[in-house]
DNA sequence: GGTGCAGTACGAAAGTTTTCGTAATTAAGA
DNA sequence: TCTTAATTACGAAAACTTTCGTACTGCACC
C-alpha cells in the first residue's frame, strides 16, 4: 500500500471539500474556500496543481475548466492524522486519546451515549465474526 | 485564560520530553532528540530559545548550563490539538473522532474495555454531582 | 478574424519553521 | 593568567508552504 502523505493545511481544506461535495472545478473550490477566508483564485489553482503532482488529486481535462477529484481516501487520511497525533502526544496509546477527549470538560451526555452505542455495535459485530 | 499557542512539531517534541522527564538542559534534550533523529546541538538550542521568547518554556540560569522547564500545561496543549483535529476533519464532532479511532481496523478488546471502564467512571462521577 | 473573457501555467515573492555556522561568554584546570 | 572545553547568543541559510502577479491558451461572440 502506498504510504499516505500527510497533507498540508491548505491541502486538507481542499480535500475535505472534495470528499464532502464530490468533484469540482478550481473556481468552485475557490468559492467555497472564500466562504471561510478570502483567498485568491490563482492561489487555490496553484495548490491544486501541486496536489495533482503529489498524486493527491486527479483531474478530468475534457472540458475547458478542469474537474478535480480527490485521489486519496478520506478514511486513510483521517486515520493517518489520528495515528500521528497518538504517536506525537499520547505515547502511541489510542485509548489515552479517547479518554482525553471524553474526560475533557464538557463531553456531553449525548456524545457519551453515542459512543456507548457504537461500542455495543462493535461488540455485536465481533460476536458475529466468532 | 491565555490563548494556547499551537506548538510546532519541533517544539512539541521538546515539550513532550520536558513533560515526561522534567526540567532539563539543552544538552540533555538534544541527546534525547538524537535517539530518534540526528539534530545539531545549536538547532535544539535555537528552538528552545524561541520557545522561551514565546513563553512556552522558562529557564533557570543559575548554573552555567541553563535548565529549562515547560511553561504550558500538557493537558491544555493536548486538548487544543484534539480540538484542532476535530475542527479540521471531523466537522467539530468529538464523537466522530472517537468512533473513527475505535472503528479503525484493530481497536483491541483491551482498549475497548479500558474505554468502557472510563465511561462508567464518568457516569458515576456525574451521578454523584447531581 | 478580432476582441474579450475565463481559465491554466508558472515563476517568484512572502511567510513560517528548521537548521546550522560562527562569535561571544563562562568556568575549570594547568 | 592562559588555554581549553562547554555553553549561549545570534544571524542567516535552507526547506517548506502559501500567496499572487503575469503570461499564455482556448473559446465564444460580434
Amino acid at each position: 500500500m502506498a504510504n499516505i502523505i500527510q497533507p498540508t493545511d491548505a491541502e486538507l481544506k481542499i480535500l475535505t471539500l472534495l470528499w464532502r461535495h464530490g468533484a469540482m472545478s478550481v473556481r468552485q473550490i475557490n468559492e467555497k474556500l472564500n466562504n471561510e477566508k478570502e483567498v485568491g483564485y490563482t492561489t487555490t489553482l496553484k495548490i491544486m496543481q501541486i496536489m495533482l503532482e503529489k498524486g493527491l488529486l486527479t483531474r478530468d481535462t475534457e472540458l475547458k475548466s478542469h474537474i478535480y477529484s480527490a485521489n486519496i481516501q478520506e478514511t486513510n487520511v483521517k486515520n493517518k492524522m489520528i495515528k500521528n497525533l497518538v504517536n506525537q502526544v499520547f505515547g502511541g496509546s489510542r485509548s489515552n486519546l479517547v479518554m482525553q477527549v471524553l474526560g475533557n470538560s464538557n463531553a456531553s451526555l449525548e456524545e457519551i451515549n453515542e459512543i456507548k452505542e457504537y461500542i455495543k455495535f462493535l461488540e455485536s459485530k465481533n460476536k458475529t465474526e466468532e
